[in-house]
DNA sequence: TGCACACCTTAA
DNA sequence: TAAGGTGTGCAA
């Protein structure tokens, strides 16, 4: 019996493959194919792993190899596209190859049995060949459904002549249709910037070039032979549609479904139960999804006949993974595309400085949407109050509280926006000075009223609230500063008829209450809306003309120079929100009213102006002076260990390891949040301005630093968001 | 002596 | 990373 050697990915943070025997179990089995899933011995346990080689050279001793004991023949093996994909992302992030593989796929693909995985293709109408039966041709089985067990795919069942034929859509203004015919008629790797203000119809232009594209997919495959009879045809087409968070997906999920009715439209994000992941991750592999919308780790998938991506709202920071392998979506989005020869558009109003100065360079084509799509919505007016000269009680300057009354007069909708939750962020004793620090943290632990609790935001611990100070008694004790909830109390007290309603992590920790609290402020049942950054994003309130920003201010003076950055996108993303859907009662149009100590700061004005260009133009100019990323690129080697000098000790030996040209190594520094669940961490930043000389250094320093002995963990990550 | 726990080794 | 083996300190 035929007997050869195979190359195995596997989940472990091990930087190898391994090899594998494989022995064929009939005459007629056929050797698994690269991209294949197979079960392997691992150790005392069994694991799912992908073949990544064939027969290659090993100085394994033949003893020391084991059997494959299973291949998952029923399923098509992993594209050569994905294997590239996962094989440049484990480079580029300095990860083993089945870190980059396997974490991405679903449970059930994963998992030792085959029940779940059999279950999922059954439901798609693709049938696992039957375990028990005699060994027969298996390519056959394994791509056939047998006619009896098909289950009719959705897409195939639609008696409709044309399945391209689209729901009602909008007309397009000229700018948005000018776009729409960059996108379809892009030929080959195109990089686009979807410059659009909010409320601009980006997402029309997403759903018009995804239908140019898939028809003109469609006749071409017509064009070209029919399918063979018995068999599932695969969409001629693909298009991957990303969106930062789960909870903006069931709005764009609705739109997406009722333009393109007799398509076949999946979700893939980490809040699907394992079943529906599994089914959908199947029918994307399999070809038979037409577009799939997920979060970032969609970009992971497998997609056979993917023609264009979409990433909306690229600038947002949950397109960065923060732990595991911590790649970038978007970036392995445009690898992907540029891979694949085809269109990825990247949409947004503020967007990221790195595709920003892409645009600039010529990198990227920029299309511009200047104006709201909404007939008679024009950008909302923007203001600062001078909470100088205009003290704020319970958190509200008079102006502001006037303007919410306005809005309750006229049975308009106003949203609060403060981005800290819970009730203070620290409680505090007036007698001798003591404040609810975290023992376990460098933080304060932070006043949550209503569960009656203080509670650390960085490593949960959770205490009752103390009904007297733990030092010295006093049992006057007060809670600084405001959050949401104190923010929602206060309001009760100005506003006791209005109905109030507050969105934030706290707010909606039970599954599906947050699309409950946004269905009802949909509805009208709520005047105010007080939220963190949740409610900030995608969602179209179409009565609520009054966005009021509490407390931005800490942001202008952080020490991560990403801050302004963000803020400023995080304030256009919240204004966005005002008068998206037409003037309001008065004639007026939307309005945002920021409350601040510093009215003057250029970051406000350009808020003011709606003038994400200028603004845009001089933090370039700073990043470009201080050689800062986007002109300089960076790694970050992260260390942590029971006590500070292990974690430093560790950074300061691999500081002094390897040095090269043009690569700058920083002295290793403590975090600032240095203490974080009894754990001390430091961390040492490389740079250097060429990727690709970095790239290299990586990859050989790692090489020594892996074989370093130390009691400290570490990690590297490249291309670091928060330093 | 038993055991909880920290730390080390190994994986093909 | 996960699982198992080894070594240490402590209560009884």
């Amino acid at each position: 019996m035929e007997q050869r050697l195979l190359q195995v990915a596997l989940d472990t943070p091990l930087h190898t493959v391994f090899d594998y025997r494989w022995k064929a179990s009939s005459p007629d089995e056929p050797l698994p194919a690269i991209g294949q899933l197979v079960v392997v011995p691992f150790g005392r346990r069994e694991a799912v792993g992908v073949v990544v080689g064939q027969d290659a050279q090993t100085d394994l001793q033949a003893d020391k190899i084991k059997d494959v004991i299973a291949v998952r023949h029923q399923l098509p093996p992993m594209s050569a596209h994905w294997l590239a994909l996962c094989g440049f992302a484990a480079d580029y992030y300095q990860r083993p190859l089945g870190e980059v593989m396997l974490p991405g796929l679903p449970k059930n693909l994963r998992a030792l049995t085959t029940v779940a995985l059999d279950k999922a293709l059954k439901a798609l109408g693709r049938l696992a060949p039957a375990t028990k039966a005699k060994p027969r041709s298996r390519k056959k089985a394994a791509v056939a459904a047998t006619v009896e067990e098909a289950i009719v795919d959705p897409v195939m069942a639609d008696p409709s002549p044309d399945p391209l034929q689209l729901g009602a859509a909008p007309p397009l203004n000229p700018s948005q249709q000018q776009a729409v015919d960059a996108i379809a008629g892009a030929e080959g790797f195109a990089p686009l910037l979807l410059y659009g203000v909010t409320g601009s119809g980006k997402t029309e232009v997403y759903l018009q070039a995804a239908a140019a594209i898939l028809r003109r997919a469609a006749e071409q495959a017509s064009s070209s032979g029919s399918p063979e009879p018995g068999q599932s045809t695969p969409a001629p087409a693909q298009i991957l549609v990303l969106v930062p968070e789960i909870n903006l997906t069931p709005q764009l999920e609705g739109n997406i479904r009722a333009r393109f009715p007799h398509l076949n439209v999946v979700a893939l994000h980490s809040g699907l139960a394992e079943g529906e992941r599994a089914r959908n991750w199947l029918a994307a592999h399999l070809g038979q999804a037409h577009i799939v919308l997920g979060t970032r780790l969609a970009i992971l998938s497998s997609l056979p006949s993917l023609k264009l991506i979409v990433i909306d709202e690229e600038h947002d920071p949950s397109y960065k993974q923060q732990e595991g392998l911590r790649y970038s979506a978007r970036d392995l989005a445009v690898w992907r595309a540029h891979q694949l020869g085809i269109p990825v558009v990247l949409g947004s109003a503020t967007p990221s400085l790195e595709t920003w100065q892409h645009a600039q360079a010529g990198r990227y084509r920029r299309l511009e949407l200047r104006q709201r799509a909404a007939l008679q919505a024009v950008l909302p007016s923007v203001k600062v109050i001078d909470m100088e000269r205009d003290k704020p009680v319970d958190g509200l300057t008079s102006t502001l509280i006037a303007a919410v009354r306005k809005r309750l007069e006229q049975g308009e909708q106003s949203l609060l926006f403060l981005n800290r939750r819970g009730y203070a962020p620290v409680l505090a004793c007036d007698a001798c000075g003591w404040i609810s620090n975290c023992m376990r943290c460098d933080a304060f632990m932070v006043v949550h009223r209503p569960e009656r609790r203080l509670r650390c935001h960085h490593c949960s611990l959770e205490l009752h609230i103390p009904r007297a100070c733990p030092t010295c008694g006093n049992v006057d004790l007060q809670p600084l500063g405001r959050g949401t909830q104190r923010v929602e109390e206060g309001l009760h007290g100005i506003f006791p008829e209005a109905r109030i309603l507050r969105i934030d992590a706290d707010s909606t920790r039970l599954k599906g209450s947050a699309q409950s609290a946004f269905d009802s402020v949909h509805r009208g049942e709520v005047d105010i809306l007080i939220g963190t950054q949740m409610v900030a994003k995608g969602h179209d309130f179409k009565k609520l003309t009054l966005v009021g920003v509490l407390n931005p201010d800490t942001a202008l003076f952080s020490h991560d120079y990403r801050a302004s950055e963000r803020l400023f996108a995080q304030l256009m993303q919240v204004a966005g929100r005002a008068g998206r859907a037409g003037l309001s009662a008065d004639g007026s149009s939307g309005e945002v009213l920021i409350q601040t100590r510093y009215p003057h700061h250029p970051l406000y004005q350009a808020v003011i102006r709606h003038d994400y260009d200028g603004f845009a133009g001089e933090l370039l100019d700073e990043r470009r002076q201080a050689h800062f990323p986007p002109f300089m690129y960076q790694a970050l080697l992260r260390a942590e260990g029971r006590e500070l000098e292990i974690a430093m000790g560790f950074l300061k030996d691999a500081a002094s390891l390897l040095d090269a040209p043009a690569i700058t190594i920083n002295e290793p520094i403590p975090m600032t949040m240095m203490r974080v669940a009894n754990v001390e961490r430091a961390q040492l930043l490389i740079e250097c301005p060429s990727r690709p000389t970095l790239q290299a250094f990586l990859k050989e320093w790692l090489a020594l630093l892996r074989q370093m002995k130390t009691r400290a963990r570490w990690s590297l990550e490249v291309d670091p968001v928060d330093i």
